[in-house]
RNA sequence: GGGCCUUUAGCUCAGUUGGUUAGAGCGCUAUCCUGAUAAGGUAGAGGUCUCUGGUUCGAGCCCAGAAAGGCCCA
């Protein structure tokens, strides 16, 4: 008889090898075909709502780590929360407006933006915009990102753009919105301005100067008498820019020296000057003086409120303080011009400094400089330093070579200038007050967020609205050809925003004015009806900061506020930051709950990606070798809330932590080839370990729903990992192969096993499902008698109270504990080759202990299932042999070390292997029939 | 240059309010099994807790500084 083909050996369908590549867009394919994400939003349409509003991901290129990290780590929380049985409409969107499509299609084009038609233009960005979103949707669903994929939200479409209208309208409406002037980059040959991307440094020779600005008064506090004439000294390299400097700064913490020039050096006056301390030498060195006393040395700050005249604009120049002077070059002390410069309209923001405006588009002096008018700025450098040499205001000067600023396309050199833009208030109805209020109401996770966001908000500057670009949402601003008065009213906005619903922004460029205002409109100023469109468009981050309007208010699926927004920490000063402007302003409160941060992926050594280092992992690369399942399986494994790193080698470890649950699924599905529901054992009827598993199993529900629900999600994997490795595969499922394998079908301890399996395996898989759905619903396909169509279509597993029981649990403990020790031991026989299978040994145990001997006893009868021994005898009497190794090599005895009370003695099993079961046993042979069966696997046999 | 953050074994992570010899899993090495088999079991080796000072009877943990790296800003 080959009694090999009475045994119950595990048979599934659930195939070892994954070949996730092949298999998982087979799993999507019937995801698609059986409606499952419209089925689930059926199954818990009356539930509670959580609201995940999806940050829009650009529109551009195809997805790389970033884009994957997040969108896995959201679809991870949608379908933890829908398996918890919320209601979890997910919208996925896209940003479609902007620089960068606009910009890659210049390029493609060949073309300067003024070279080109403008509707033609933005039909050819939008069909872009178009293509790479339904690109990225693609790849998203390759991940298997749960979504409403047939209609997510694009900011470019027409119901969007006329939302971002209105939005502008109601924030005009209450005062938010005015005009003022900021400097941008300039190309005054292409007329243009210029984004920081379309920017190039190359090298360019200007003209380096220190300048005298005479001193006129000290500070409040100081005495303004002077003894000789005295000049604060600045430096810089493009004079061009002095005619609109209003200010000098000064650094708070530097020394100052008052240096008294000597008339023996002979092209000076007897005179003082003022320069940073620590500069002195260098910069008489450079000047040539070579006579000169430090009369007294003042702190930066003692400067501030000073008053210079300036030295041929007939205007005074403020004496300031900027953190952002530094002692590398010049004199210590900045000129400063804040239409002219970044650094130096903010500090003018400050101050309240005006932005003076003095260059024309084609970079050439305004009338307000009658002595340059019409010259262009970098002609007119000789010019203003022949005049301030001859108004003596001139110290000295040279040519240098630098790197400077030139345009992309011209490569000319380009200018910092003002124009004139619109803003946002932050301060209006005091914003910037609320949101601070507002930032405290909402969870911050992790909690340094708040304090991210909160410092940013706090010293944020108004928000600039305008850009000089093509692609974007036009500004709904009109001019009155008479007196240049802005129309901004809520007739004429309105009828903007009714425009673009009807047929999109590009009307803005199609249309005449008349055909865009309604018929009566006039100028509130002049009452003339005439008016000339604004040119410039919004900022793309006001187009995704009203996402919560316009999406989340606008269908009907989805609730205002989200319960949570979840994206990079880079988003605190963006997309965060943007929406609580829009929704703090006009709604009064926070557009989100709570808020999720990530950090960045990062590779192996902790450096961020770059094609220049070449250490660019994509995750299609990663699909492709492993499946989705595994970049999934990455994204739980690693604390999201700091940078994060993938490799090739940590790649490795996540392929071995999927077989290994794989694997365990596996097992567990082989042995339930027999099984049902109407064979399940009442848990009185289980034997304790079977109890004691399905108590551990309920201690691992409560905690991995912990942390999901605390979205430590690296916790999760790491719970579910070390349970099927840990408790299952080396104690669990091990012990239970010879009463699964060997024992009647039928037989009561077979199906109480069975039994627990079954459990096992359903709460895995469920609670697997968010982060491995591929393999989750694979798996779940397989187990007998499942009623719903998707492992999605349930909810998780709650903790079942009548299997929780803590006193199995301290007892078993013990009993884990006892069974490392003779582990232990069996080892050493193993090693002195007296055993090899664990089952060629028998165990003798001693104890003088009583409580332990109590334990012994209990458990007589189960200690070799426990042990996978063939034989454990409880000796009454110490074992002979004192300690060690036999003097024969026949047996170890060892005293225990967990348990010092414990002797423990193996030596071999008597009797003969069975053949089918694979114990030692005496009775083996006993039998005429089956002589090579030991006496339990006789009577299975016979009874087959 | 400024603000915020990170740094524990080759890898991913634990490490309670400061308190014995710093843990887990993987990987590695050895070994057993061959009825989960491109699987499973067992054991062993691996750490200056990034560095330098300080506080303390005592520091991976608290304080200061440095280095490396990340995000944002300039």
């Amino acid at each position: 008889m080959e009694y090999n083909k009475t045994i119950n050996l595990p048979t599934t369908q659930f195939q070892m090898k994954a070949d996730l590549p092949n298999r998982e867009p087979r799993i999507q394919k019937r995801w698609e075909e059986m409606k499952l994400y419209e089925a689930i939003q059926e199954k818990n349409k009356n539930e509670p709502r959580y609201i995940l509003h999806d940050g829009p991901p650009y529109a551009n290129g195809n997805i790389h780590m970033g884009h994957a990290l997040n969108k896995i780590l959201k679809d991870i929380i949608v379908k933890f929360k829908l398996m918890e049985g919320f209601n979890v409409p997910f919208v996925p969107g896209w940003d479609c407006h902007g620089l960068p499509i606009e910009y890659q299609l210049l390029k493609s084009l060949g073309l300067r933006k003024e070279e080109i038609d403008r509707v033609g233009f933005r039909k050819k960005a939008r069909a872009y915009a178009q293509e790479f979103a339904s690109i990225q949707k693609e790849e998203f669903k390759r991940l298997g990102i749960f979504g409403d994929w047939e209609n997510p939200y694009f900011t470019m479409s027409y119901d969007y753009e006329a939302k971002i209208i209105e939005i502008f309208k109601r924030l005009v409406g209450q005062g938010y919105i005015y005009r003022g002037k900021k400097p941008v980059y300039w190309c005054a040959n292409c007329e243009t301005a210029l984004a920081e991307a379309e920017v190039e440094y190359s090298n360019h020779t200007s003209h380096s100067v220190y300048v005298k600005f005479p001193l006129k008064k000290l500070g409040k506090d100081k005495e303004t008498k002077l003894q000789l004439p005295t000049s604060v000294l600045i430096w810089t390299t493009t004079p061009w820019t002095l005619p609109a400097n209003v200010a000098l700064a000064f650094h708070p913490q530097y020394e100052y020296a008052w240096v008294k020039l000597s008339p023996s050096d002979s092209f000076l006056k007897k005179e003082i000057i003022i320069v940073a301390k620590e500069l002195m030498s260098n910069i008489m060195e450079k000047l040539g003086i070579k006579n000169y006393d430090i009369l007294k040395v003042w702190q930066g700050k003692d400067f501030e409120g000073i008053v210079c005249s300036h030295p041929f604009m007939g205007r005074d120049s403020l004496g300031i303080l900027a953190d952002f002077v530094t002692l590398e070059e010049g004199t210590g002390i900045v000129h400063i011009a804040p239409g002219h410069g970044q650094e130096d309209y903010q500090i003018g923001l400050k101050y309240e400094l005006p932005v003076l405006a003095l260059v024309d588009v084609k970079g050439k002096f305004t009338k307000e400089v009658p002595q340059f008018s019409g010259m262009d700025v970098f002609s007119s450098n000789k010019l203003i330093i022949e005049k301030m040499q001859n108004s003596s205001h001139l110290l000295f000067s040279e040519e240098i070579v630098h790197t400077y600023p030139h345009c992309w396309r011209c490569k000319k050199p380009i200018i910092f200038r003002a124009t004139a833009q619109w803003f946002l208030d932050v301060d209006k109805n005091k914003l910037r007050e609320r949101m601070l209020k507002a930032i405290r109401k909402v969870e911050w996770i992790p909690k340094i967020g708040e304090n991210r966001i909160s410092s940013m908000v706090e010293t944020r500057p108004d928000w600039c609205l305008s850009r000089q670009r093509y692609w974007g949402v036009p500004l709904p601003i009109f001019y009155c050809k008479n007196c240049g008065e802005p129309l901004m009213s809520e007739e004429s906005i309105g009828a903007v925003q009714d425009l673009f619903l009807r047929e999109g922004s590009d009307a803005w460029y199609i249309k005449r004015e008349e055909e865009i205002l309604p018929k009566n409109i006039k100028c509130p100023k002049c009452k003339k009806r005439e008016f000339v469109k604004e040119k410039d468009i919004m900022d793309v981050w006001f187009d995704s900061g009203v996402s919560h309007e316009a999406v989340l208010r606008e269908r009907e699926n989805l609730s205002w506020p989200a319960d949570l927004y979840l994206e990079g920490s880079d988003q605190h000063r963006g997309w965060f930051q943007t929406s609580l402007i829009s929704a703090v302003a006009l709604e009064k409160k926070p557009p989100f709950k709570s808020v999720l941060t990530h950090g960045f992926v990062v590779d192996g050594e902790g450096r961020k990606m770059s094609k220049s280092i070449g250490n660019v992992i994509a995750p299609q690369e990663i699909i492709e070798k492993y499946g989705a399942e595994i970049l999934r399986l990455w994204v739980a494994s690693e604390d999201y809330r700091e940078d994060i790193r993938i490799s090739s080698e940590i790649l490795g470890h996540l392929v071995d932590g999927y077989r290994r649950i794989r694997n365990t699924f596996r097992f567990l599905l082989g042995n339930l080839n027999d099984f049902n529901i109407s064979k399940k054992v009442k848990y009185k009827e289980m034997s304790e370990i079977d109890q004691w598993v399905l108590h551990r199993l309920q201690e691992l529900i409560s905690q991995v729903v912990d942390d999901y629900e605390s979205f430590e999600l690296h916790r999760v994997y790491r719970a579910i990992y070390n349970f099927c490795t840990t408790e299952l595969s080396s104690f669990y499922l091990d012990v239970l192969k010879d009463r699964l394998y060997t024992f009647d079908r039928n037989s009561l301890p077979r199906r109480s096993a069975q039994t627990v399996l079954y459990e096992l395996v359903v709460s895995l898989i469920k609670l697997t499902a968010p982060i491995l759905p591929h393999t989750a619903e694979e798996a779940w396909q397989m187990i007998p008698e499942v009623k719903e169509a998707s492992v999605f279509l349930t909810n998780l597993p709650g903790v079942e109270k009548k299997y929780w029981n803590e006193r199995l649990a301290k007892k078993w403990e013990k009993i884990l504990l006892l069974r490392k020790s003779v582990v232990k031991v069996l080892e050493i026989a193993r090693k002195e080759k007296i055993i090899g299978s664990s089952l060629e040994a028998e165990v003798d145990l001693y104890t003088q202990e009583k409580k332990l001997a109590t334990l012994l006893h209990n458990y007589q009868r189960d200690w070799n299932e426990i042990l996978i021994v063939s034989e454990v005898k409880i000796l009454q009497e110490m074992p002979s042999v004192s300690s060690g190794i036999g003097k024969d090599k026949s047996e170890v005895m060892m005293r225990s070390e967990e348990m010092s009370e414990l002797y423990i003695r193996v030596r071999r099993a008597l009797g003969k292997k069975c053949v089918r079961c694979w114990n030692w046993n005496p009775t083996v042979g006993e039998n005429r029939e089956h002589t090579q069966l030991c006496a339990r696997c006789v009577q299975v046999v016979k009874n087959l």
